[in-house]
DNA sequence: CGACATATTGAGATCCATCAACCAATGTGG
DNA sequence: CCACATTGGTTGATGGATCTCAATATGTCG
């Protein structure tokens, strides 16, 4: 995975100069206070963000409680993936949990670069490959790992989740209870 | 999701004869029967099965549990995604749960056919967008339902699964216990 | 300081897994 | 074609993981 993620760099690195000068045409920079959203539920997801500083998060409400089902740090591309590809309502909210700079680029924008610079079609499919890959992982851990487990491996993978982030976050990410993580974590220490 | 899969039949569609041809010159068919292995752990997923007939599905085992993490009918693509898209070792095996007829791509014929054939770049995409938010709402159901929701989920969304699969599979695919279900149903009824 | 967000701790309830016994249907070898 | 094994499903008893509700503590910021 790891590695994936150098290959899609790589590529980037290798594009020719006219399709990076196209992706730099339609990028916009952008900065949000902390607490803006950056994509509110019912609205189509029309653009992509990449971080380019700060931590965001994606999340929806059920039954009344927050359910966050992304962390986004530096490097990473925020947006509601079913919502930006069917161009049709999110479920989701995205939202900075720091103050953040990002950079933007529309759909529609991205769809017409597509069609002119080809390699831009290989490098969305490496990133959605990449997405489902981590996808496929999530599942993988709420099928098999018990609460403390999960927690036990963001501690070991992800540290810097348990450095920036509140409990509250971390255990709506991993969907716990609060009391639960915080039980978990007395118990351990 | 309906209208996107109507959208990449109707994308197959328009494909131009030379593409068309290049896909059958790669494409075997091939017959399984019930009980059969098409991947086995610790194998690279080297071929996509394009089921023709039958029924399939793919598993892990976890802690001597096995645990379904697709099932297969008529029309779908068959393969383990991670192994196949990274060319690494499956941690999952595909199981024949019918006899099965599937017409087989070897993933670097399909590579190869990429680079001549552009539009298969976009087709492939397309299935791979279409895996990401099929595995996005199977995320969001492991988020949200309990046992009997995901039960009553697949009864009015799925009735085929359950008219044509035993209660084992069912319950493993749901990831609960086949007692569990088994009471869910004598509940319901 | 006061107010509001964040975290801890306790008690009780709930969902679901596990273990175990049992039943019904199916199929296979002698 | 019967006897028995195998597969698939049901039902009961029990326990564990985790949620919920509630009270309290800690922290932070205007």
């Amino acid at each position: 995975m790891q590695s994936y993620l150098e290959k899609i760099n790589q590529y980037i690195s290798g594009l020719d100069k006219e399709t990076i000068a196209a992706l730099e045409q339609i990028s916009d920079i952008k900065t949000y206070k902390k607490g803006d959203l950056l994509l509110k539920q019912n609205e189509v997801s029309s653009k992509s963000y990449h971080i380019l500083s700060g931590i965001a998060r994606k999340f929806f409400i059920h039954n009344d409680k927050e359910i966050t089902t992304e962390l986004y740090f530096e490097q990473d591309l925020a947006f509601s993936f079913e919502s930006y590809t069917l161009q049709t309502p999110s479920k989701e909210y995205i939202e900075a949990l720091t103050d953040v700079k990002v950079s933007v680029i529309h759909y529609h924008a991205f769809q017409d670069a597509k069609q002119k610079f080809p390699k831009l079609t290989t490098l969305d499919l490496m990133l959605v490959e990449y997405y489902s890959i981590w996808l496929e992982n999530r599942l993988f851990q709420f099928h098999t790992q018990s609460a403390t487990e999960k927690y036990l491996d963001i501690v070991t993978k992800s540290p810097h989740l348990i450095q920036q982030l509140p409990l509250t976050i971390i255990a709506s990410y991993l969907n716990i209870s609060l009391e639960t993580l915080s039980r978990i974590r007395a118990k351990i220490s």
